[in-house]
DNA sequence: TGACTTATATGCAAAATAGATATATGCTGA
DNA sequence: TCAGCATATATCTATTTTGCATATAAGTCA
């Protein structure tokens, strides 16, 4: 093999290329609905639109570390679940120029995003069907979204009704410790769906991802739940998952 | 909104872009075993070790094009079904310079594949556990493979294995017509286990996804099983799939 | 025609699931 | 201190799904 001799004469810049970005789907769930965090774009192009943080990769970066980078920069989160989602590449996706986007989808709690601009998400669609779906302002009308990023944001949403009853989601949407009723009315959130409640405690407590604490519930006007903590430590959990 | 005089004044060369190519993963079944075709590399870098059929996007070429477009050049083969897989992008990861690899599963029937090179996979995990796979050459032993192919093909047998029961795989890589018994060994082959027949035959004709044909299995030494056809015509389906 | 081999159908037990109902527990306010 | 309240938690039953065993059917071949 003559790597070396090979790669010393290797011109990286004989084709055009395509410029490469992260795009960061960050949602969270609160009151019955979820929510992404949307940024509204303050220059050109598509100025005034609302869109998912996204950011370039840089030349010697991983993909995984300019999803952490870029959330750092642009929402201030750091060390939050997040996971590689489907990579967007239609020519003109972008009018600059050829952007392929690296689609990533986190989750936080919404005490996480106190700070931040979130919009409601509308899923016009039921189960897995997927495709585009709506992201809604304080007044409950559909902000105008740049790019594909309406399509982006189906994805996550599909993929995470996908995951959900064999993945660890749930818990990167709660604090450390939980009610299994908290769990459930997460689990019906991204479901779009209501649950059975003895079969979902059955499910969880079978499952052995959970631990209960022995602690209750706080501040209640009726009888308050046991407190679990999930078993895998989410809070070091960070990107993985080919 | 100035879009068009800002696109005007854009430079894309500002900053250094990775090349992006698509990685194919294309697998069959055959004898109880999962292939995959594999190219010896023939240049530098990393001559003589086996890789996965691959291709630089072209820079107005939307990824889905490009996968069918490297496919079609490097195997000959068209029209077939492929979806997205994963994106892989550590930098080092190819040694000549930073390259991002979508890679994308397409599925195949055997005889589709009879002129190509196939290694014969070994997983050494059970279940959807995951982690790169071995790549088996005719005597048996494990070839080499270029940069992170056999993690790419590992993710590969991964998500089949994960969509198996919900989505149509089974159907690519049987001709039109097939019996029960072919789908379910097509099955165990990919989930790497044995399936218990009645309840494979009862689940798969629930499933309202098989249409009998009425015709039988030609050439058999004892009774002849029933051909069944897949209803949504998977010689249309293609490249679809966020 | 009957032996052979596999497809297909049927029957039954075990397990998982959904749903309804009953009981337990902590809070509140008199 | 105690009844009433609201929700957590446990229990029970009907239904569905699954695995396994067995029976029957339908071709080939001698």
């Amino acid at each position: 093999m003559h790597d070396d001799e090979f790669l010393r004469h290797y011109d990286a810049s004989r084709f055009p290329r395509p410029s490469v970005a992260v795009d960061m789907t960050v949602l969270t769930v609160a009151g019955g609905h979820l929510y992404a965090l949307l940024m509204r774009r303050d220059e050109p192009p598509q100025q005034g639109l609302w869109s998912l943080p996204g950011g370039f990769v840089g030349i010697g970066e991983s993909l995984d570390g300019a999803a952490q980078r870029v959330l750092r920069d642009k929402t201030g989160l750091e060390g939050v679940y997040s996971e590689q989602l489907y990579t967007f590449g239609d020519p003109g996706r972008d009018p600059r120029t050829r952007i392929i986007a690296v689609a990533y989808v986190a989750l936080v709690t919404a005490e996480q995003l106190a700070d931040h601009t979130l919009a409601r998400l509308r899923v016009p669609w039921e189960g897995e069907t997927g495709g585009p779906i709506e992201a809604l302002g304080e007044a409950g009308a559909a902000l105008e979204l740049a790019f594909d990023h309406g399509a982006i944001l189906g994805t996550a949403v599909k993929r995470l009704r996908g995951k959900l009853d064999y993945a660890p989601i749930g818990f990167q949407l709660l604090p450390l410790r939980f009610t299994l009723r908290q769990l459930q009315a997460i689990h019906e959130t991204i479901l779009g769906r209501q649950l059975n409640k003895p079969s979902f405690r059955r499910r969880m407590l079978a499952s052995g991802q959970l631990e209960a604490t022995g602690a209750l519930e706080q501040g209640t006007h009726f009888r308050p739940a046991e407190l679990y903590r999930y078993l895998q430590r989410p809070d070091v959990e960070r990107s993985v998952e080919p």
